[in-house]
DNA sequence: CTCGCAAAAATCGTATGCAATCTTTTCTGG
DNA sequence: CCAGAAAAGATTGCATACGATTTTTGCGAG
């Protein structure tokens, strides 16, 4: 999979910054899996595909750098992150720490308007694991991670949210990559789950809610090193 | 205070990232406290200093940028962070919400050589609060990050921490700005309980210790405006 | 003397050019 | 025909240039 195979909606962006704009772009393409990971971004071709110069397509990958969806090497360029079987572990390890507490947080502060956007969020999700098609996985993902961005949002603490950010873009690429079929739908009714002890402003029990479901999140990953990573890298895929 | 008047070590780099160096030499800096919150950092004085094009320094800012440590304005420069004290609780409670998760993690794999660098550490901790002069609470406040940061990188998830270099970073600016006068010394012995409980392999014990640790660490905070927020930002100090 | 407005200066956002480095292709000797 | 070296091509790192935006300065009116 190229990067010069996608198309990319026009970036709008008024007078905010282009370079985020592309990032935001970038990220959705690498969180959705229409970026493999390995795939080279280079700068140029990113450049030219959203009509930049190579300033601003570079500011762009530097961002994506620092969350850790893309890695760059010198003089090399930079390339869709392949996340290691042990970074995988690391991605999921920080999320049982964090998680759980942002549940609190979040349970201590639920209004009518959040619960109604929780609501909506969880029936885009059905929606989705409802769907067939060669997009539906990819999409069941990106909301699954919405779930959890949406409750980081409700907790009011702006630097934990966007840890979480960088967290849920991170899990959907090890999910992609490492993740066995099935499990999705009972992540769903975990959601459900969790929103209700919200609801209930129960928060030792949606913490509670939130630990196991990150658990069985991980647990549908096979970690496993595929065939020597040594090789896998070597190929660059 | 205004950067031009700071000296900075001489970019060596060798093939290393300039902008790496250039950015870790600046955020010293604003920990350090030798550039106050507020201060204008201009791309060009900055690549002056340092000896380098715009290009390279604007780069620099972007990564402070990203770690908070830096807000930058469209069409008007980046200036050292001013945190609120609305931004000060949200560092505290994300590191409530972390670190007795990264103690326990540090317990279990702590080893005599991890045992000998925070005693070294502690060395280093306690000669900058014998000593006075006006430098001595800058180290002091440095040291003392630097016991949280070998905790971090003893407890071994790389993700967490980043994080933690991030949060100890803005602590540094907060604690700087926020802070009396006392307690620091308490926080050098409550450092030293800290270490013997992860030496006996005390998780809990340790855990606790922190937990209360940074409770202390905010409660020696002023966290209340002190003449109207909006005229201290309007002044930019 | 102060206020408001216009011109000048400073600073940022971005494109582009050149040297350095890496990759690929081509050439040569065995 | 193949291995290794040399050259060609592509890509990055960085500096610089120029238009756009903001800030400061200068000056005249009130």
């Amino acid at each position: 999979m190229n990067i010069a195979d996608q198309t990319f909606p026009a970036v709008d962006s008024a007078n905010e910054d282009r370079a985020q704009a592309i990032r935001d772009q970038l990220r959705d393409a690498i969180v959705d899996r229409r970026l493999a990971p390995g795939t080279k971004l280079s700068e140029g071709e990113v450049g030219t595909l959203f009509d930049v110069s190579r300033t601003v397509a570079r500011a762009a990958l530097q961002m994506l750098s620092f969350e850790g969806l893309v890695r760059t090497e010198r003089n090399r360029g930079a390339f869709v992150a392949n996340p290691s079987p042990e970074e995988a572990r690391q991605v999921f390890a920080s999320r049982r720490l964090i998680e759980p507490g942002i549940a609190i947080a979040a349970a201590g502060r639920m209004t009518p308007d959040h619960v109604a956007a929780f609501k909506a969020q969880l029936d885009e999700e059905g929606r989705f694991i409802a769907e067939r098609g060669p997009n539906a996985r990819r999409s069941e993902i990106k909301a699954s991670g919405d779930f959890h961005l949406l409750l980081a949002s409700v907790a009011g603490n702006t630097i934990l949210q966007r840890f979480m950010e960088e967290l849920v873009a991170r899990s959907s690429l090890v999910i992609a990559l490492y993740g066995r079929s099935g499990v999705s739908s009972c992540g769903h009714s975990e959601h459900m789950n969790i929103l209700e002890a919200l609801e209930n402003g129960n928060s030792e029990r949606a913490s509670a809610l939130m630990l196991h479901h990150i658990d069985h999140i991980e647990a549908d990953l096979d970690l496993r090193v595929r065939s020597g990573p040594a090789l896998r890298q070597a190929l660059e895929f």
